[in-house]
DNA sequence: CCCGATATGTTATAATATATCAACCCATGA
DNA sequence: TCATGGGTTGATATATTATAACATATCGGG
């Protein structure tokens, strides 16, 4: 078992699930998850934790998928667009989407001391309303928190 | 009149103010605000929108303040860790605060047609409760909305 | 006067991301 | 059949953003 946000759960079966879930997207909505595209995703599942495009890249390379940056940027865009992975721009790492499919307001929660980030959804459409009494339309959020997670504001009380 | 969020106002007064503003904290808590940072967040402000370090470096190498980047960001460390200064994170960029000195959760409009950001401020505290509901001690937030301002929008309609 | 804290100067490099152009694959339709 | 066009990949180069490391300087307090 392994953390997912900061509870656990069966990492092997989510994985999967996840895997599934964007494949059917893909063949249901005509986009192709190409060998290097589904390596990227699979990477960011199995690792479970945010990670830097060089770090993804790394890895592809060591697989023979490719060697060079664009290999990497054109599969997180690719997977970002269709909202299977998610940039946390304050880490400028990738983080691959809990759930895949379902259009949401992701709000990141990143423990400093052990890097764990966890993704929620947003809890009211606030946001939406404080912008929209400025007459702004909201096309996308950005919604992150940097603090300690459960885990480590325990050991920092003990 | 220059354009404040997305409303009028009188920008001169308006950086004055701030500056002075700034003056007060900095010898009220005893840290300097040297040439290089006064100059880095009178660009800011005078300016009036977020840019990018090397943008703000141009300007102060040209007026002989510094020409490398280490002078560019250590002037605008300093500006943030006071909250003189934010970091807009979708951007890589960086926003004179429009209220410095109070404290406060700031929540950035990104026009992605005009590239104007404006401050406001987040309306309810549901990120906290929404946290501290999975146990999660927040230090500091990341909030921004990409989207079209009210110009654009009207622009847009036309 | 010396010390330590704070700030600056300088060189180099790390880390993140994109532009560009040629080649390829493959479904579609003339 | 084969031209064509969209989407994808390969490959090289470069742009953009940010930090490491170390020497020097300035200044107030002990």
């Amino acid at each position: 078992m392994h953390d997912i946000g900061f509870a656990k759960h069966d990492h092997t079966a989510c994985v999967s699930s996840a895997m599934d879930t964007v494949e059917s997207y893909c063949s249901e909505n005509k986009v192709q998850l190409t060998p290097a595209r589904r390596r990227v995703l699979e990477i960011l599942l199995e690792h479970h934790k945010a990670m830097g495009a060089y770090d993804i890249l790394a890895l592809l390379s060591a697989e023979g998928l490719g060697s060079q940056p664009p290999v990497v940027y054109r599969a997180l865009d690719f997977l970002t667009k269709h909202g299977f992975v998610h940039k946390i721009e304050k880490l400028n790492a990738y983080l691959a989407c809990m759930h895949p499919g379902r259009s949401h307001s992701p709000f990141f929660l990143i423990c400093n001391s052990c890097e764990t980030v966890a993704e929620t959804k947003m809890p009211s459409d606030d946001l939406l309303t404080a912008a929209g009494a400025l007459g702004f339309q909201i096309e996308s959020t950005v919604i992150e928190a940097v603090g300690l997670c459960p885990g480590c504001l325990n050991e920092a009380k003990a």
